[in-house]
DNA sequence: AGCACGATTAACT
DNA sequence: GTTAATCGTGCTC
């Protein structure tokens, strides 16, 4: 696949929910030292404005939560639990805060760079949560705010195959404990059943 | 300045 | 199934 196929700021700049199910079976690809390292979107959550209490923007404009003010395409990504990143873009209009949480993806390229940080674990465990893919793709801090759509972009989506509504599940965030409802069970959170999966 | 808690993970019973 | 780890963030004093 090649740059042409690398998604413009309109996907993003539309409704979250149809972005966070329309990110099923993308691809995720990450530019390291010049290697490409990938993994099919299997993974997502929805995160919509301030009115949803168990999204950031609850708080309004912050330091951390601005990026999500911004425009569609940018790379959310915070530090939670002392130890963890979580890799989120941007969606609908600037000023329109929301974003989508990237849960989990399958690896497909640059599979020895991703057991050099993961291969403490069996494969299937390498990118099966949303902190632990981001430490895969050796995504954090440095890549808040960062732009998926510019020219040669080290961190973007490109498309892949398109996931049936029919391999697709639906349920409530996942880690919500202390949130209220409704909002604890939105349901929200997008998972996609690819065909050699079980 | 101090505090409670978190969009998690890995290890342990 | 349960729980410790670990520190940035936002809120209160």
């Amino acid at each position: 696949m090649g740059a042409s196929d690398r998604l413009e700021r309109s996907f993003f700049n539309r409704p979250t929910l149809l972005v966070a199910r329309e990110l099923l079976g993308k691809h995720l690809v990450r530019m390291l030292d010049g290697q490409r390292l990938s993994g099919i979107i299997t993974e997502t959550e929805a995160y919509i404005g301030e009115e949803d209490l168990a999204c950031h923007c609850k708080a309004g404009r912050t330091p951390r939560t601005q990026v999500m003010y911004g425009q569609p395409g940018l790379a959310y990504v915070y530090f939670t639990y002392g130890k963890h990143w979580l890799l989120n873009f941007v969606t609908e209009a600037e000023n329109s805060p929301a974003a989508v949480l990237i849960r989990a993806i399958i690896p497909t390229a640059g599979l020895e760079h991703i057991a050099a940080r993961r291969g403490h674990q069996p494969p299937a465990r390498w990118t099966d949560g949303p902190g632990k893919l981001c430490q895969a793709l050796e995504i954090d801090g440095a890549l808040n705010a960062y732009d998926l759509c510019q020219p040669e972009a080290v961190l973007s989506i490109e498309n892949g195959a398109p996931i049936p509504d029919s391999s697709v599940t639906t349920g409530p965030r996942v880690g919500l404990n202390s949130v209220p409802e409704p909002w604890k069970s939105k349901p929200w959170r997008f998972l996609a059943r690819l065909p050699d999966n079980s």
